[in-house]
DNA sequence: CTAAATGCAAAATCTTTGCAGCCTC
DNA sequence: GAGGCTGCAAAGATTTTGCATTTAG
């Protein structure tokens, strides 16, 4: 079925202004971010960003490779850079915000078989608890 | 504002087929469900079971604190037995069956202070690979 | 009998898509 | 200029709510 009507990716990538803002909001976050957030902070600027705009730019950029997309155990999908490497997240019970990690607190590698039979190949983290800045208060 | 129109909840817990169908088929499970897992399952006991009676008879479950809800990585709602106690849930690559698993494969204990001076209360986990029965073939 | 619980369908959210105009390249 | 990108609004998908009816206690 290769007739007119056919979709095909665009090729090129333009760089908009709106591409701009929302891979600067995501890069220079220390965290990830939701669509709400992200929309938000790249409105500061580029003001009447449309929100079907955030979506199909994130879409963009997670088929680029750019960009991964995670769902936190309360149930909010976030964006996040993919070149962060194996991290994990941290969430403060008091102010909310989610916080990259640098440590891997799992004590069981990958490749690793549970007893009962489960072969571990990979993992997901979060921790939950104070915020340094919250801490202090 | 104690007028005629405030809604209090109800006192009283009336047994249905429809909640013990649900109740069951959550108790049952191997791990946590999704709503439509529910909802299929305990069709089975219940026919025509509305979906907006799953929806509601688990807001209710969760009041009682009977169930709890979880939201997986990869972003799907499930709910399990509030009474299995600290547990974290293993994903099958292949099957996609969610299962819970009784180890914790935390290295960090509860009220650890991480380098940064992020305080950990709580965690979440879930591993990745492959089941036993998937592991066989 | 009383009112909690249900099933249906309509409403409310959140995300995706269609389309005309705008703006990179 | 050509066509990818945008904003808007309409369409989907999922979850919640209103209401008449059923049914447990």
């Amino acid at each position: 079925m290769s007739d007119s009507t056919t979709q095909v990716p665009p090729v090129v990538q333009r760089k908009t202004k709106q591409l701009e803002a929302i891979r600067r909001v995501i890069t220079e976050a220390g965290g990830p971010l939701t669509i709400d957030e992200i929309h938000r902070r790249a409105s500061d600027e580029s003001s009447n960003l449309g929100i079907a705009t955030v979506y199909r730019t994130i879409k963009r950029l997670l088929q680029l490779g750019e960009v991964r997309s995670l769902v936190l155990p309360e149930g909010e999908t976030r964006y996040e850079p993919l070149d962060r490497g194996h991290h994990h997240h941290f969430r403060c019970r008091l102010c909310d915000v989610v916080y990259d990690l640098d440590i891997c607190p799992l004590s069981i590698p990958g490749g690793t078989t549970l007893p009962g039979g489960f072969v571990v190949e990979n993992h997901e983290v979060t921790l939950y608890g104070l915020c340094p800045s919250c801490v202090e208060k």
